[in-house]
DNA sequence: ATCATCGTATTGAATGACAATACGAGATAT
DNA sequence: ATATCTCGTATTGTCATTCAATACGATGAT
């Protein structure tokens, strides 16, 4: 709201404003509407004209212009010359590979991922929590999934999956009833367990047996279990995962065959760890304080 | 250069400037910079401090550090509350996997890439252009790499590379000549080809044979070859590669049982197109014009 | 043919980004 | 133990940069 409407002739007293966080007068906006900009494309939206873009992001028509065309400039949007039509550029990988090549337990845990499928033949995957999501950070595929599928980075809710409720089992009460509290606890099936009290049960559950079962809480006819990664501190700070369909599956298969090779690869991920919080060795070199900007 | 010098007291004739580009008052120089805050992290640089990310981007401390808190706030970044270091969160991934999941390409091809590689059982890439780069945006790994490195994303340049270079081959000439002229060639190996003609050569060569195949000239002992998908107009969008071990395969062996597969494959994919540039079908939906902003 | 909506370009205005600065904490050197 | 340095954080006045309204021509639907 740039051009606001005139204040009115009393002076109104002003709000005693928190000035942290977004509020912050170190909070970039444009930074923010940019960014907003790359999560207007989806599945659904592969190919989006500038008023779309405008729309879905809820920025104006001269705001979604600007910002295109500065992610276009920097060649992280492609378009269309005929039809107009952004679409994200191949440069937007480069974004989210870093990631996993800047992770350190990404790096670590990997090794110990193959060993397991190795054992197991099934598919493995590495899971970090990103606020009250997980979020899938390694994969190790089995050969029975045809679908050559890309789960890498995408985020699930950690309430009702099997890392997240790993996860969560291990954290004190108070996070886990936070996170708890702010997912959006939607039932994907009529085994959805949503409500907070029956959560922290099937944690104490989790906790006991030292990793968590879910079965069918998120997608029909699947068993998934987790185990937590547990750094110096005993604190969860990833999850080992595997997912198998019922049909081939039955609980205490699962139990017998692939519960302890879960839990040795998570703790044998826990043990790798480097540095007490998993930091790498640190290069302390004073550097002198740059003037120039732009 | 917000605080500029003085001006001098005689007019100067204001330089006719472009207006466009990054010139022009569409460009939104934050988001640019917000944005290079993610490049200052790579595999040498995993954890940053402020000071170390202002040096890294050319911003001064200031910039750095409300680009560091937009991000952070936006959960981009990480922040070890102790060593006040910086890293990435895994957040960054849904703004590359979205591009894995928006690219029809990459869709379309993975049931013939898995063809490929059941019927070689080799690594097969799929690759496409980014200016002069080459990036890697689908892959299925070969059962002999046991180190499961994450080669997806990840550029590399294309004048010397097999996939670059089938990808040349068969654009305008004075398109991959640009592309050439602006690369900058670095003799990565003594095989490596660096010369403008002796590239045209090769590029000649490649598009006579239908494919590329580049030995030792970007890493020792490995021989890569590449065929490209070519669209409606026979223009390269993409190509399909394979790069194999000299101590298991001999320019033979790879005529004969690789380069059929290879070809076979990318053409495969290019039949397998949809619209005439490779456009989903689009909703022409009129969408109301957003007045509201921020 | 008419109308609607699109994308593009321009411009004046003022706000939000900017950069300098100050301060306290922590580390290192003396 | 003290001094010194660099770091990260917070604040503030200033103004350049972002902003949003608008105008225009093109395109396509009715």
């Amino acid at each position: 709201m740039r051009h606001a409407s005139p204040q009115p002739a009393v002076a109104v007293p002003p709000i005693r404003t928190p000035r942290v966080g977004r509020d912050s007068p170190l909070f970039v906006g444009s930074l923010e509407k940019g960014l907003r900009v790359f999560s207007a494309f989806d599945d659904a939206h592969r190919a989006l004209r500038l008023t779309e873009i405008a729309a879905v992001t809820g920025l104006d028509k001269s705001a979604a212009q600007r910002f295109t065309h500065t992610l276009h400039e920097l060649g992280y949007l492609r378009k269309d010359p005929k039809t107009k039509h952004y679409r994200l550029a191949p440069k937007v990988l480069e974004l989210g590979f870093t990631y996993l090549r800047t992770d350190n337990l990404v790096e670590r845990a990997t090794p110990y991922l193959l060993e397991a499928h190795k054992r197991t033949e099934e598919t493995v995957n590495l899971t970090e929590l990103d606020g009250t999501d997980i979020v899938y950070v390694a994969r190790v595929p089995s050969r029975h999934q045809i679908t050559f599928d890309v789960v890498l980075g995408t985020s699930l809710p950690a309430y009702c999956t099997a890392p997240g409720r790993a996860m969560l089992a291990f954290m004190p009460d108070e996070q886990s009833r936070s996170i708890a509290e702010r997912s959006n606890r939607i039932a994907y099936t009529d085994k959805t367990i949503t409500d907070l009290n029956a959560l922290a049960a099937v944690h104490a559950r989790a906790r006991r047996d030292g990793y968590a079962l879910v079965s069918e809480e998120f997608s029909p006819g699947e068993i998934s279990i987790a185990a937590p990664v547990l750094d110096f501190a005993r604190q969860p700070i990833a999850a080992v995962n595997m997912a198998v369909p019922m049909s081939r599956w039955t609980l205490q298969m699962i139990e017998r065959k692939l519960v302890p090779v879960l839990m040795e690869t998570a703790q044998a991920i826990a043990r790798s760890e480097g540095g007490p919080t998993g930091l790498p060795p640190l290069r302390r070199t004073r550097l002198p304080q740059t003037k120039r900007a732009r």
